[in-house]
Parts: structure tokens; C-alpha cells; sequence
RNA sequence: GCCGGGAUGGCGAAAUUGGCAGACGCGCCGGACUCAAAAUCCGGUGGUGGUAACACCGUGAGAGUUCGAGUCUCUCUCCCGGCACCA
């Protein structure tokens, strides 16, 4: 008699093998071809959530068919576990954020290990410890040598009532603190960034060497880097005030500026503003605003009139100016020339303001009308009204007017980048120390090598929301290198997104005495990463500026970290995300512990192509279970005959039937088809990470075989046992990756000397798909009319005469002429009448 | 507004990239087993008409290319995601 299948006794004892063995260990072979896994690491909130059984389960099973191809996988796991909600609970409830933090850690790593992931723990790291940070420090160190760290002024959200900073997310969307419930205000102080913005040009030209991503993401890296070429070129003020220096995209429309606007932080705009009162008001208007997104969209474009003129650098015209809330300090130079005959904002903004809008462009073969808004074109356009550059189309108006403005306005061409430079200071405590002292004359001192880590103390005190570092003199008070004299350390944290910008090298050097050492170049790139779609642009794009900035420090030799990414879908219940303040948020736990690990994988691998969203169906995950139980009630059936019969090929020679024997028999032959026809689609399907259509197959492949011993239960002949035993093995190893717990125990049963997880991915027999005769669907005039069975190697004349004896076919010709009989090899007859 | 991705049964989805639309699963209907129910097993399941054989319709809408279109081209509608006073 067979046990019944008991999920909880099968996963338990599969996961004890795994440990006992440490299955999931690997080192550096450089014999074999290595793969490296990884699925991006969790923030250690509390439990895992049904997102990350996801992201886990492909990775998982990415690797284990990985392994069984023949790789030397590597597949990590760690923590993220610096960040605002440990600080938060802290605040709110009194407990350590490191105790927290390592809590939530031991409990969901016990969650990882119940769902059977093959990681290698001996590789487990969590960045909120110094052996980790330390070498974040270290690297941020010569970073600052090299001047790709820096220091200047920065606004950040100030709570006037806690009198601390908050993080953008401790802001609730009304602008108010989230404890105080204060209005937020905007205070600028000193911080540290980090220049990316270096790394633009690379950033973006490498986009095109990874075919690996998905479009999606690299469009939203392009835009998010955001080129633009143009050109930068000086406008006069009257009187005494310097130039106002501008930066265009279309200097090819420069003749018909009739307006020049500046952002409110110009120092033009603020000269006024010290002396008049409507001004200064105007500009704290726009400063109060908040910078929701919803709230930009509803802005309306305003401004104000400086009690001043500019001068057009061609034409010699006085131009007013405006202060306008539209005119962004961030971007470009802070002032922009106004052209309203041809940018539809500008236009928006001189009809407001009854400001001329001149045409200086229009189509090439007729007219256009300002009337309705700008005129925009780039393509069969000529200028005019523009005196010596008039006539001439888009790209020659470019190149004459820049050239001009080179010449006689101080002007040259540029490039301007959508990007920022990386704001990476926190004023906040959960997080790594920026390892510099400061000076009694506020001179900069990174901290020496030998005296880092600077350690971040664990056992503080939260008194309200201030971070408690910057109030212990234990932690700041200290002496400047080198000097000796009295220093202050810098209480500033680093933003998280520095800790999870190089995790995945460190991964590779577990207790390197060294930020990375020689097996980083083994390992890295990465060769698949697998997450989820919103760390699109920030997680993503400083990884791959870190491995950069890794490769220009000499750690690495690599250009990318990701080679290939896969985004997997969003997990939702009945049509929409999964959430607290929806509700309908499902526990993986509780699903774990009333079906076990392997339905729960199956599942979610089944329901869904992984980049595909995802809803929960708690239905069908019974029905994944179901499915289980079959297949272990099949195996169990003939694993006794398996251990018997076939013990002692070994798992090298389980491929190797002794199918000469005899293969006259037709049932046999059919099976056999089936079993290489589905498995090849398996292959197929895993080569491309669609498990959802590979498990399809798996069941197909369980239905034919299961069918297929029922009709013959006291089936003497050998050969259809063969037939149905090389069914089955296919069968668990290519379920293997999916459910391994169940797959692990049936192949012991079967008499399997290894474990399934090094045991080959099985091939595919190119014999057993050999067909004498096939099935061809016959269409009339396109519409399926019948089937035909003809001989492989029928010509095309019988099968045309086959096809059209047919009685479906005959009748739907009727009286009518054929006029051709296409025959697709293999595929199909289509009669044209 | 711009960029990216979609739209296929009651539901999740599949279709080897131009060749039998709806594989596989969920749900539902019917049957077997049972005193009964659950579990399990067997059969059915796109729509309309027909006792049936069969016929017609059918992949968001409309046109086109083709012997043949879910798949390619054009136009449009809607949904999801991202970005956006970026000069």
C-alpha cells in the first residue's frame, strides 16, 4: 500500500536532505559554465508577502532547470534590511530598529526555508550589518577622492513642529508630517551626491547593448536620463545685471522670441524681489506649492513682469521679462528664451498675458495658422520672418542660427540631461553612516580606511522623531585625521538604494576581506534578475551605475551588472493589487500550511506567464494540489517496478530504453510521440521561462500516460511498460524545478541514486517522433471542411487526391471549379474554387 | 500630451510567430460510487439553429494584404503601466 500524499511530511523531509547536504552551496568551477540567479531581495517587513512567493518561485525554478542543464548555479539570498519602517516602529512602538529588523529576518527566512527555495545561505547578508557596510563606507570614500561625491546645498521637507527633516514618504499627500501633522516646509542644508550624472552618456548608450530587458524598462531609463542637444547661448538685461543665459532645443526659432521667463529661485527674479512686495509674494506663492504630481497637472501656468527688459541678441528688441512658475531652476540654466509662435506652452503662456506670437517657421509647401496654438514641425518646414536665416529648412536653420549664437552671444552647443545627480543623505538613523568628519572650519575628512566601519550604534533611544545619532555625542564627537583636533562626524545616513546598488557583487565574495576579490569576475554579470517592474529606473539604474563605477575603481571588469532581466507581474485578487486597505490580501503562510509549498508553486507559476499579472484564485490552487495527488497516486503505482525493473541504469542511462525490441506495437508508438511531442514544448517553454505553458505540457504529459495505463492495467508486454516508466521519469524530472519537495521524494522511491537536482534534464528521442503517417486538416476556400490521413512521404498529387475524395469536401466544392489545391508540407490542404 | 504593454469562452489563459482558435486549469452541467454528503473517477462544456448529420457566426470596432489573419498593414475605441510645465 501507498501512504497518501502528506505535502508537510514530503516538504519536511526534502528540506531536511537540502540542509543536511548543503545542496544549494556552490563554489567557483571554471570547468563548468556557471549561472548566476537572482531574484531581488527582500526589505525584512514582517512576512513575505504573495509578490515575493512569486518572484522567488521563477527564480527558483529558473535555477533548479538551470542545474539540471548542467550549470554551476548560483543562487543567493539576503536582506535589505536598512530603511524607514524599522526606524518607524522604533518611534512608534519602542522597539530597537535592529531588533525588529532581525526579527523579521529570522521569521521569513523560516518562510523561505518552508517553501524549499534553493538558496545558498552560507552567501546570506544583511546590509544593516557593519561587516557589510563597512565596505559601502570604504568605496564612498573613494568615491569622495575622486570627486564622484560631493557636497552642496539641497531642500529637504522640514517639520517645523518635530523639528526634524522627513523623508518624502513620511509626508502624507496633503504636505504634513506624518506624526505632527504639521504643513511640511522646504529647507535647503548641505547633503551628499553622487555624480551619476557622469555616467549619463553611458547610462543611456549601453541601454542598447542589453537585449536581455524588456523595452518597457529600457524606455523608462532613456526618458527617465531624458538627452536632449541643443544649445546655450546669453541674452542681455539693461542696466547693470548680467546676462540671462539660456538653453534651447530649437535655436532654429530664436528669431521669433518675444519674451524671455526665468524660474523663481533666478537671482534676477530674487534682486527684485527684495525690493518689491508683489514679487517676493509671487515667489513664495510658487515656492509653497506642493510637488505632488496630481498638483502639477492642475497648475496654471502664471507669472509675473520684471520691472526690466532683456535684449534680443540678433535683433537688438527690448523683450520683458517674466518670472514665471512654469521656468524650473532644476533643468537647463533656469531661464528660458520664449518663442509662443512655436512651443505650445510658451503660446499658452502669451495669450494669458497678451504677448505677441511671432511666426518665424511654417510648412514648406504653404501656411499655417497660430490661431489655435503653436506651430511645432520639424520635418518640410522653412523659416521665416527670421531676416538672414530665413529660407532655409529645420536641420540648416539649426546648424546657422547655433553657429551665430557661438559667435555673437556667447553661446555653444549642449547637452542637457533630464537627470540629477544622485541625492544619496538621509537625515534619518536606520541606515549607514557617510563615513566623513568634519573640521572645526567645516573642512571635509573622509574617514581612514583602518578606522572604518563606522558603526551605526543598535542600542539607542528614540525621543520623538529625530534621528538619536545626531544628538549622542558618543557617536559625533570625534578627532579629525591626521590632526588630532577636535571633529564632528557627519550624522547623515545613506539613502538605502546605495546598500542595494552592489549587493549582487557582494553576494559573490561571502567574507571577502575586501569590498569584492577575483570571484566577483567569476560570478557577475548576472545572468538572469528577477523583479518586479518598479524599481524600473532607481534600484536598476544605480545598480548598473555602481557596477560601473565598481568596474572604474578596478573590482570588476564587467561593463553591466543585469544580463538578462526579467519583470514578473503584479499579484492580484478578484481583478485588482493585493492590499491592507482593500482587503483582500491573501497569506502565503496560511496557504502553505493548508496545502504545502509545491500546490502553492505550482500554482503560481501555473496561472499566470510570470511577466504577466496574476490573480489569486484560491480554486485553483486547490486544483494544483489535486493535480499532485494524482501524480503521486501514477508514480507510486509503478515506482515499485521501477526500483525492480530499472534500478541500476542509473540516472546517466535513464534515457536509454531498449526500444529495438520491439516497437511494432501501435499504442506504444503513439505514446512515445505524445511523451518527446510534449516534452520538446516543455524544453521549449522553459528555455523561455514560460512555466505556465511548460506545466500545461507536464499535465498533458500526465493525462496521456495516466489514460494510457488505465486502459491496460495487467500489461505484460515489456515494451508498454517501458513506454509508460519513460513517461513517468520525464514526467518528475521536468516537474522537478516546479514542485521539487514531491519530485525529490518519488525519484527516491523510484529507486533514483542521486538526487533530482543533479540529475540531467531529460532529452527529447528525435526517433520517437518519426510518424509513417499523418493527419492533415483539409480546408476549402480556407474553411475546414475534413482530415485526412496520408503517408509521410506522400506526394503531392495523392494527397491532393485523398483530400478531395473526401464527402465534406466534394459536397462544399459542389459544381465548382477548382482552381488550384495549396499543400502545405506537414501543415495543411487548402482547395480554392 | 508623450512612451511602453494590452483587449481571445463564465474565469485564468494557449496558439510552435501567417496554417485545425480556445491547449492546460478553474468553474459549471450530467453520470458512476454512496443511505446521503464530501472526496475520487468518467463524460460534456465558445455562440446560434437543428433530434441529428451538419450549417452559420466567432479573437475590442472598421477597412486592407493573402489561398488562408488572433497573428501582418492602416484607422479608431477602451484598459493597464510609466513619464511629463524638461525649454
Amino acid at each position: 500500500m501507498t501512504s497518501e500524499y502528506d505535502p508537510n511530511r514530503v516538504e519536511t523531509s526534502a528540506q531536511q536532505y537540502w540542509d543536511q547536504n548543503e545542496s544549494f552551496t556552490v563554489t567557483e568551477d571554471p570547468d563548468r559554465e556557471k549561472f548566476y540567479c537572482l531574484s531581488m531581495f527582500p526589505y525584512p517587513s514582517g512576512a513575505l508577502h504573495m509578490g515575493h512567493v512569486r518572484n522567488y518561485s521563477i527564480g527558483d525554478a529558473m535555477s533548479r532547470h538551470q542545474r539540471m542543464l548542467g550549470k554551476n548555479v548560483l543562487q543567493p539570498m539576503g536582506w535589505d534590511a536598512f530603511g524607514l519602517p524599522a526606524e518607524n516602529a522604533a518611534i512608534a512602538k519602542g522597539v530597537p530598529a535592529a531588533n525588529w529588523t532581525y526579527e523579521n529576518i529570522e521569521y521569513m527566512k523560516r518562510q523561505l526555508k518552508r517553501l524549499g527555495f534553493g538558496y545558498d545561505w552560507s552567501r546570506e547578508l544583511a546590509t544593516c550589518k557593519p561587516e557589510y557596510y563597512r565596505w559601502e563606507q570604504w568605496f564612498f570614500t573613494r568615491l569622495f577622492e575622486k570627486g564622484l561625491a560631493y557636497r552642496k546645498m539641497a531642500v529637504v521637507n522640514w517639520d517645523p513642529v518635530e523639528q526634524t527633516v522627513l523623508a518624502n514618504e513620511q509626508v502624507d499627500k496633503d504636505g504634513r508630517g506624518w506624526r505632527s501633522g504639521a504643513l511640511v516646509e522646504k529647507r535647503e542644508i548641505p547633503q551628499w551626491f553622487i555624480r551619476i550624472t557622469a555616467y549619463a552618456d553611458e547610462l543611456l548608450e549601453e541601454l542598447d547593448r542589453l537585449p536581455g530587458w524588456p523595452e518597457s524598462v529600457k524606455t523608462m531609463q532613456r526618458n527617465w536620463i531624458g538627452r536632449s542637444e541643443g544649445v546655450e547661448f546669453d541674452i542681455p538685461v539693461e542696466g547693470d545685471h548680467p546676462p540671462l543665459r539660456v538653453f534651447t532645443t530649437r535655436p532654429d526659432t530664436m528669431m521669433g522670441i518675444t519674451y524671455v521667463a526665468v524660474a523663481p529661485e533666478y537671482p534676477l527674479a530674487r534682486h527684485y524681489a527684495e525690493t518689491d512686495s508683489n514679487i517676493a509674494e509671487f515667489i513664495k506663492s510658487c515656492q509653497s506649492i506642493s510637488t505632488s504630481e496630481a498638483a502639477l497637472e492642475s497648475m496654471d501656468k502664471v507669472g509675473l513682469q520684471l520691472p526690466v527688459h532683456a535684449i534680443h541678441p540678433v535683433t537688438g528688441e527690448k523683450l520683458p521679462i517674466y518670472v514665471a512658475n512654469f521656468v524650473l531652476i532644476t533643468y537647463g540654466t533656469g531661464a528660458i528664451m520664449a518663442v509662443p509662435g512655436h512651443d505650445q506652452r510658451d503660446w499658452e503662456f502669451a495669450r494669458k498675458y497678451g504677448i505677441e506670437i511671432r511666426k518665424v517657421l511654417r510648412p514648406a509647401n504653404g501656411d499655417v495658422d497660430l490661431e489655435h496654438g503653436a506651430y511645432l514641425d520639424k520635418v518640410d518646414t522653412v523659416s521665416c520672418n527670421s531676416g538672414q536665416f530665413d529660407g532655409l529648412d529645420f536641420q540648416a536653420c539649426f546648424d546657422t542660427t547655433a553657429d551665430y549664437l557661438t559667435e555673437h552671444a556667447g553661446g555653444k552647443r549642449t547637452i542637457n540631461y533630464r537627470l540629477r545627480d544622485w541625492g544619496v543623505s538621509r537625515q534619518r538613523y536606520w541606515g549607514c553612516p557617510v563615513p566623513v568628519i568634519y573640521d572645526q572650519e567645516n573642512n571635509i575628512h573622509p574617514v581612514p580606511d583602518d578606522e572604518l566601519p563606522v558603526v551605526l550604534p543598535e542600542n539607542v533611544e528614540f525621543r520623538g522623531v529625530q534621528s538619536p545619532i545626531r544628538e549622542d555625542p558618543a557617536f559625533y564627537e570625534t578627532t579629525v585625521p591626521a590632526s588630532g583636533e577636535l571633529g564632528r562626524r557627519e550624522t547623515d545616513t545613506f539613502d538605502t538604494f546605495v546598500e542595494s546598488s552592489w549587493y549582487f557583487a557582494r553576494f559573490c565574495c561571502p567574507g571577502a576581506d575586501a569590498k569584492l576579490d577575483e570571484r566577483a569576475n567569476y560570478w557577475l554579470p548576472v545572468d538572469h534578475y528577477i523583479g518586479g517592474i518598479e524599481h524600473a529606473v532607481l534600484h536598476l539604474l544605480y545598480a548598473r551605475l555602481y557596477h560601473k563605477l565598481m568596474r572604474d575603481i578596478g573590482l570588476l571588469e564587467s561593463d553591466e551588472p543585469f544580463t538578462n532581466l526579467l519583470t514578473q507581474g503584479m499579484v492580484l485578487k478578484d481583478g485588482v493589487k493585493m492590499s491592507k486597505s482593500v482587503g483582500n490580501v491573501v497569506d502565503p503562510q496560511e496557504m502553505i500550511d493548508q496545502y504545502g509549498a509545491d500546490s502553492v508553486r505550482l500554482f503560481i507559476l501555473f496561472a499566470s506567464p510570470p511577466r504577466q499579472s496574476l490573480d489569486w484564485n484560491d480554486e485553483a490552487l486547490a486544483g494544483a494540489y489535486r493535480f499532485l495527488n494524482r501524480l503521486w497516486v501514477l508514480s507510486n503505482r509503478f515506482a515499485e517496478r521501477i526500483k525492480t525493473h530499472y534500478l541500476g541504469r542509473a540516472e546517466f542511462e535513464l534515457d536509454q530504453f531498449d526500444w529495438a525490441n520491439d516497437l511494432s506495437d501501435q499504442p506504444t508508438r503513439q505514446l512515445r510521440l505524445q511523451t518527446h511531442t510534449l516534452l520538446k514544448r516543455i524544453s521549449l517553454d522553459f528555455d523561455r521561462q514560460q512555466y505556465n505553458t511548460a506545466i500545461a505540457a507536464s499535465m498533458e504529459l500526465y493525462n496521456a500516460v495516466s489514460a494510457f495505463a488505465a486502459n491496460d492495467d495487467n500489461i505484460e508486454s515489456t515494451v508498454r511498460t517501458d513506454a509508460t516508466v519513460e513517461a513517468i521519469l520525464i514526467l518528475v524530472r521536468a516537474l522537478a524545478p516546479i514542485v521539487p519537495h514531491i519530485c525529490h521524494e518519488l525519484w527516491l522511491r523510484m529507486g533514483g541514486q542521486l538526487t533530482i537536482l543533479d540529475v540531467a534534464w531529460p532529452k527529447v528521442d528525435e526517433s520517437a517522433l518519426v510518424q509513417t503517417t499523418i493527419t492533415l486538416p483539409v480546408q476549402v476556400n480556407g474553411k475546414l471542411r475534413g482530415q485526412v490521413q496520408v503517408k509521410t512521404d506522400a506526394s503531392r498529387d495523392e494527397i491532393t487526391a485523398t483530400a478531395l475524395d473526401l464527402a465534406a469536401v466534394k459536397r462544399n466544392i459542389g459544381a465548382r471549379e477548382i482552381r488550384k489545391v495549396i499543400i502545405v508540407p506537414e501543415k495543411m490542404v487548402n482547395v480554392v474554387v
